[in-house]
Formats: C-alpha cells, sequence, structure tokens
RNA sequence: CGGGAUGUAGCGUAGCCCGGUUAUCGCGCCUGGUUUGGGACCAGGAGGUCGCAAGUUCGAAUCUUGCCAUCCCGACCA
C-alpha cells in the first residue's frame, strides 16, 4: 500500500478515494457503480445507525421490512414520483435463466418473461402505501410511525464511493397522520433528530432549512433537509425529511374514518438518511494523515500498541495492557490492542492514523517503570505521557474533549465559510475562490434559480428554518426579495 | 451519453515512441533468522492468458483495427 495520501489540494476527489480505500472504509467492487462496503467501515455504519436507532425508538417509531421489489404499476400512481425517479430504476423483466443452444454460457430464458416488470426499489413509499391501505381504517389506526433500515437501488450515471453509489443502505421512515399538522410536526421532529445526530454524535454542524420547490422530493409537498459543508467548500445534503401532503394517500387511496365517521384521507411523512452520511463524516473531519473517526461512533476509540524488547518483555507488557483494556471497557470504551508481530510499532502508528482511530496509546517497558502510558490524539495529533493511575477515566475525558474539538472545528470552518453576498460579481468571485455557503437574496422564481445553476452550478441548498426576513433585490434579476437563501456548489 | 485518460503478478509501476534472449522495479505474500519508542533488515522463495479478439511480421507488451472494462471531467442525482 502506498505511505501518502495525494494531497488535498492537488486533486481533492482523488484525496477522497483515497481515504475510503486506504482508509479500509471501502472499495469499488465487481460491479460498476456499486461498493464493498468492508468490515472496518461497516463497524462504522453500524455505529451510526444503533445510535440513530435508538432515537428512532424514542421519538415512538417501530422498524418493520417491506419488499425490495416494487410492481411497475404501483410507481406509476404518484405522478411527481415517477417522474422524479424513473430515469434511474433497475427493472427485473426475467425471473430464469437458461442454458444458451449455442453452447455460449448462459442467457436469459426467453420465455420466463414476467406479466408485470418488477422495479428494484429506489425509496419505497409506494410499495409502503400500498399495504397502508390495508392497514389504517379508523383514526385509531393513526399515526402509523414505521421505520425500515434496507438497501436502495439508483441508477446513478456517475457514481463515487459512499457519496452517490448505484445501491446504497439507509432507513426510511414513512408515516401516516390524522391532520395536517401532525405531519408536519413529525417531519420536522425527523429533521431535528438527523440533526441532533449528525452534530452530536458525527460532530458535523449542519443547517437546517427547507428546499425550494425544484430541489424538493419527488411527491413531497415540502422537503426539510439538514446541509453540511465539506472542507473543500462544497455542500452535501446530510438528511431529508419530507412532508408528503395526502398525495400518496390519495394515490394509493389510504383513508380513515375520523371520529365523526367521516372517510378522510391520511397525511404523510418519509424521512431518510443513508450510507453517504459516511461520506460526509470523511469530507469534514479528515486530513493528510487519513481519517478522523469522532469517538461517539468510530468503530475503534483506542487502539494500545505494545513496544516490546525482545520476547521475553512481552509477557509484562501484554498483562499490563489487559489490565488497562479491561478498565476501558468497564467504562463502554472500545479497545483494540494490537500486539501482533508482522508489523513494527512505527508501522501501526502510520495505519491507525490512517483508519481515524481517536487515541492511540503506546506501551514499553521503559513506560511501565515510569508507571505511565504515551497517549496520542488523532485529531491534534498531539503526544503526552499519562500516568496509570486513573488512567480509563482520564481517556474518557479525552475522548469527549476530541469529540468536541472536532465538533468546535469543523462548526469554525463553517462559520468562516458562510458569507453574504450582494451582488452578482461578488457571488461569482466568492463561489470561484473558496466556495461555502453564500447568503444571497433571490427573487423565488425556479427561472431564476435554473439560470444561477447554469451559469455557476450553484444550487440553493436551503432556506434556513426561521430564515430572517429582510427585503432585498435578487442577485441575478434584481428583482424584489424578502429573504435571503444559501446558495453553494454541492455533492 | 459527450470530452479526456488508463488497462502489464494481490497493489503500485518500468518497458511501448524506435518490434528482437528468460517482461522491470517497489510494496505485499511464503520460509528461516535478527529485530521492535514513527511505515525494520539479511538470505532464500512463490506468483504473469502484458484487458479481449483479429491483423501485419521470421518474431508483438510494443505496430494496425475492432471490442471490452475502469477512472477522471460534464449532463443526472441522496
Amino acid at each position: 500500500m502506498s505511505k501518502e495520501l495525494t494531497s488535498r489540494a492537488e486533486d481533492y476527489s482523488q484525496w477522497y478515494n483515497d481515504l475510503v480505500i486506504k482508509g479500509g472504509l471501502a472499495d469499488y467492487s465487481a460491479v460498476r457503480g456499486c461498493m464493498v462496503i468492508k468490515p472496518y467501515g461497516f463497524a462504522l455504519w453500524e455505529n451510526m445507525r444503533d445510535q440513530l436507532d435508538r432515537m428512532f425508538k424514542d421519538t415512538g417509531h417501530v422498524n418493520a421490512y417491506f419488499p425490495l421489489f416494487i410492481p411497475k404499476s404501483f410507481l406509476s400512481k404518484e405522478a411527481a414520483h415517477v417522474e422524479g425517479f424513473a430515469k434511474e430504476c433497475a427493472v427485473v423483466t426475467h425471473y430464469r435463466l437458461m442454458n444458451d443452444p449455442n453452447g455460449k454460457g448462459i442467457i436469459v430464458d426467453p420465455d420466463a418473461k414476467l406479466e408485470e416488470e418488477l422495479i428494484v426499489r429506489p425509496t419505497s413509499e409506494t410499495i409502503i402505501w400500498n399495504t397502508y391501505k390495508d392497514w389504517i381504517q379508523s383514526y385509531r389506526d393513526l399515526p402509523l410511525l414505521i421505520n425500515q433500515w434496507a438497501n436502495v437501488v439508483r441508477w446513478e450515471m456517475r457514481t463515487r464511493l459512499f457519496l452517490r453509489t448505484a445501491e446504497f443502505l439507509w432507513q426510511e421512515g414513512h408515516t401516516a397522520h390524522a391532520t395536517k399538522e401532525e405531519a408536519v410536526e413529525e417531519a420536522e421532529r425527523m429533521l431535528n433528530v438527523y440533526a441532533d445526530f449528525v452534530e452530536a454524535y458525527m460532530a458535523v454542524p449542519v443547517i437546517k432549512g427547507i428546499k425550494t420547490a425544484s430541489e424538493r422530493f419527488a411527491g413531497a409537498e415540502n422537503t426539510y433537509c439538514i446541509e453540511a459543508l465539506m472542507q473543500d467548500g462544497k455542500a452535501l445534503q446530510a438528511g431529508t425529511s419530507h412532508f408528503l401532503g395526502q398525495n400518496f394517500a390519495k394515490a394509493f387511496d389510504v383513508q380513515f374514518l375520523n371520529k365523526e365517521n367521516k372517510k378522510e384521507f391520511v397525511w404523510a411523512t418519509s424521512w431518510g438518511v443513508s450510507t453517504r452520511l459516511i461520506g460526509a463524516l470523511i469530507m469534514a473531519h479528515s486530513d493528510d494523515q487519513g481519517l478522523i473517526m469522532p469517538p461517539k461512533i468510530a468503530p475503534v476509540q483506542v487502539v494500545i500498541v505494545p513496544i516490546y524488547k525482545g520476547e521475553e518483555s512481552k509477557v509484562p507488557i501484554d498483562a499490563k495492557a489487559n489490565e488497562i483494556i479491561a478498565e476501558l471497557k468497564a467504562l463502554g470504551i472500545s479497545v483494540k490492542y494490537d500486539n501482533s508481530d508482522n508489523s513494527r510499532p512505527g508501522w501501526k502508528f502510520a495505519e491507525y492514523e490512517l483508519k481515524g482511530v481517536p487515541v492511540r496509546m503506546a506501551m514499553g517497558l521503559r513506560d511501565m517503570e515510569n508507571k505511565v502510558v504515551e497517549v496520542a490524539r488523532r485529531d491534534t495529533k498531539e503526544k503526552k505521557s499519562m500516568p496509570m493511575d486513573g488512567l480509563a477515566n482520564n481517556i474518557k475525558k479525552l475522548l469527549d474533549d476530541i469529540q468536541q474539538n472536532l465538533y468546535n472545528k469543523a462548526l469554525a470552518f463553517r462559520t468562516e465559510n458562510i458569507t453574504i453576498a450582494d451582488s452578482w460579481e461578488d457571488f461569482v468571485k466568492r463561489l470561484d475562490n473558496k466556495g461555502g455557503f453564500i447568503s444571497a437574496h433571490w427573487d423565488g422564481t425556479a427561472e431564476t434559480e435554473e439560470k444561477i445553476k447554469e451559469q455557476t452550478k450553484a444550487t440553493i441548498r436551503c432556506i434556513p428554518l426561521n430564515n430572517k426576513q429582510e427585503a432585498g433585490k435578487c442577485i441575478l434579476t434584481g428583482n424584489p426579495s424578502k429573504e435571503r437563501v444559501l446558495f453553494a456548489r454541492a455533492y
């Protein structure tokens, strides 16, 4: 394995790919546009998933599972929805293979054509609402608060590890409510859950907002989102929560009897975050030495590297290490003890830095005599000796400190990179110079939004929640505007 | 689907322009030994349809044509 990562300044996407691959998270697979998530990357995803799942359950949701395949006719029931997803669907047309009569391997059996094609889900609204029709009759059946952890397929033209793969893992919540107010409240609640998770666990600050009509989810009445800023100045949509109105209820005829014994269509939400969050994590924190994992979701929080001098010193070092490991584990800290003999300490140091393990401890006979260990933190690369006495508690504090420091650093970066533009020239200059979020006036029309996108590649990332109302002039057209919106180039 | 590039051992590569013994080097891997405080060293060893297919030639990794695949930049998108 090559030791150096490509410098960020040189080629950001190469740097990103190196981080993912050399950091041991994932790799390209034999299938175009799909990736293999390696054990280290999957452990990270599991930590994120488990925490999110707890938060969903704390807000009253339960998990279920719906089919991978969606009959083609389901997808077309909601007009905007099919319009949005039709271009990127994988379609199952046959159910059997056969030997090629010409002896050239195996072919699709032409006699095994499906009556109705099946779509591999790009999202599950349709199959779920088709099911909800059977589950909902009365107001007593509401609200219905269900989440599923699943994989989905979107046949993208161009893919990027974690950020945009043909298949990805995610969770999708689908809820049904008796009133519009309740549904809106739910969509906002889940947006807050996402924001809390990303900020508190991933240490990535986000901006909560709503999408403009043209950036809205296909079939939604309103799309809430959290937007994060990456180190190259581009924005990343980290999660979305949709108020679906009664669109899907009407498309799938899901009605309930209210207390007055009158039929009403139910109100819906859906919300999701995906393995893309891992991409956000990488691009928000990593440096030229490799990944940096926030302690709260790091697959390994502490790695201990023993320093041997000859076979006989292994015994006492191993013994002491095991004591320390037991103390750390008692505090719920995940530890890896790497006493493998096939690589030397220096190699291990570099390797765990590449993988982003928050805290590294090195311990040799010298340290044992002095009753200390060498502790190095990944975020600042600061090294110091810490006494064995009270070590576990001090490491716990250190992990908290690293978590906080990562967040502060990312927040400072983002604050620095939200700027205001009041003229078109300034707007374009800021985009080209350092990127970031640019707060500017917009006349509110889709046409202007489109023109800005064409000319600058910048899109409106969101209209921040509780946005300050302020009269101004549109950056492009000069038409009146009542508030600023956030523009950025995005992934 | 447009523009660019690349395909040689598990990974990274040299050789290609100008055809010529047994295809280069590094990492990794295997065996033995010495080592271990920032990517160790010595000795020995295994590993190759040079992306695929045709063609030119006495002879092709190298030249020609076609195909395939991948990556990067666009369009599309979470």
